[in-house]
DNA sequence: ATATTGACATTTA
DNA sequence: ATAAATGCCAATA
């Protein structure tokens, strides 16, 4: 199990990528004040409580699309629906659509 | 204390 | 391009 703490903090980051825009794992783990991206799926991955934490917006550092408990396909449509256009499981422009939280 | 695992990232070859 | 190795944090056995 992992602290609530660390999940509220988590929750806290995914909230804040704007619309139309997606974030990796490991911009979220800096954003916490860790460097470990593995933390961060493992947390998404418990809770998968897209009704309040869109975690359809994280994504691989690469631009690829994956781990969705609800299907990577129904995560794909979710992203489209923000803006974000995904082609064959890779976001497009994926630099242009990537929010940084660096910084605070 | 160590080993394993997890929706991963980065570097090197 | 892919494959392998290393790093990293937290929880569990």
């Amino acid at each position: 199990m992992i602290s609530k703490n660390l999940q509220k903090q988590v929750y806290n980051a995914v909230k804040t990528v704007p619309k139309g825009m997606v974030t990796t794992y490991g911009e979220i783990s800096q954003a916490i004040g860790l460097k470990s991206s593995r933390l961060i799926g493992k947390i998404l991955s418990l809770n998968t409580d897209f009704k309040s934490i869109p975690c359809y917006k994280v994504v691989k550092s690469n631009g690829h699309v994956s781990g969705y408990n609800q299907g990577i396909n129904k995560k794909i449509r979710l992203l489209k629906a923000d803006g974000i256009t995904v082609k064959n499981f890779k976001i497009v422009n994926f630099k242009e659509k990537l929010f940084k939280f660096s910084g605070k």
